[in-house]
DNA sequence: ATTAATGTTCAGAA
DNA sequence: TTTCTGAACATTAA
């Protein structure tokens, strides 16, 4: 469920760190939850201990953490991983704890540390050289980032698609940081059918995609994103995400529209994902 | 008590 | 080439 306003959101929350060094590197994995990470512990303990963090980034839907060694720290939280300065929601599926030094700049925080916690353990923590980054996330892998989007960009890249504009949305190829979420609180604003083919869109409704694309996730980010009724999703000091109080469409089947407060939502599963559409706002 | 559903990414198939 | 399917995984709701 982080898509790119949670992500965001974490990679903001964990700013204190930078200027920091790292002086401890510990991997919390039992045999039988082992944690996804690369290099191997003991290479990456290695690479990682006395490195100083110089920088966040945000590559799609993963936190980089830029390292004075020129290493890219990558923490991909998939479904349920957690980016943490503080507080993991619980001891049980915390994987990797970076001691770092003394804190400056948070409030109440002693010493810092920066925590990868993740549930259900589908996220990945990989540290990669530039190259190594370059290729894994280069404009190939990856398309420009949802947030700076344009009707230009997506009529380019997925003007041709026969595919539902919905699905094409989700291709981080095409577009990186959109999921299923926002997916539809972005069509639903944009008044597109989900099931509309990319080539039936007229520059038109690229344009009312790509402003709501905007909109919306940077809406999104000012309220820290989306925390749902599973309660996953927590920001950097483990606080709940405000967003879902705003969505229009999503999670809402059966409830009536809050744009035209006539029509109820309906849900539709579109590439074996749930898709949520006003059918009165959202017509073919 | 079993089963479905949840969302992201990738490998491999159609 | 493009699009689709299933697996990875944990937890909860039905």
């Amino acid at each position: 469920m982080p898509e790119l306003p949670e992500v965001e959101t974490m990679r903001r929350g964990i700013d204190p760190c930078i200027g920091m060094r790292i002086k401890e590197v510990e991997i919390v994995a039992s045999p039988r939850r082992p944690i996804k990470i690369s290099p191997k512990p003991a290479a990456l303990r290695k690479r990682l201990r006395g490195t100083t963090i110089v920088g966040t980034d945000r590559a799609g839907k993963r936190v980089v953490l830029l390292l004075d060694t020129q290493d890219h720290l990558i923490f991909e939280p998939r479904m349920t991983g957690l980016v943490l300065l503080t507080d993991p929601p619980s001891q049980e599926h915390l994987r990797l704890r970076l001691q770092l030094g003394r804190n400056t700049q948070l409030r109440g925080v002693r010493e810092l540390e920066l925590l990868y916690w993740d549930r259900r353990g589908l996220g990945l923590v990989r540290l990669m050289s530039p190259s190594e980054f370059a290729t894994a996330f280069g404009t190939e892998r990856l398309g420009p980032d949802a947030l700076g989007t344009t009707a230009d960009i997506l009529a380019e890249r997925l003007g041709d698609s026969r595919r539902a504009i919905k699905v094409a949305l989700l291709d981080q190829r095409a577009v990186a940081g959109i999921g299923n979420l926002y997916a539809a609180e972005i069509l639903h604003r944009a008044q597109i059918h989900p099931a509309t083919p990319c080539r039936r869109l007229r520059t038109d409704a690229w344009q009312r995609i790509a402003a709501a694309t905007r909109r919306i996730l940077a809406a999104a980010i000012r309220y820290e994103g989306s925390t749902l009724s599973d309660g996953t999703y927590r920001n950097a000091l483990n606080q709940s995400g405000t967003y879902q109080n705003h969505h229009q469409v999503y999670d809402r089947e059966g409830e009536k529209c809050r744009r035209c407060r006539k029509h109820e939502v309906r849900r539709i599963v579109q590439a074996q994902r749930a898709t949520f559409f006003c059918p009165g706002c959202q017509i073919r």
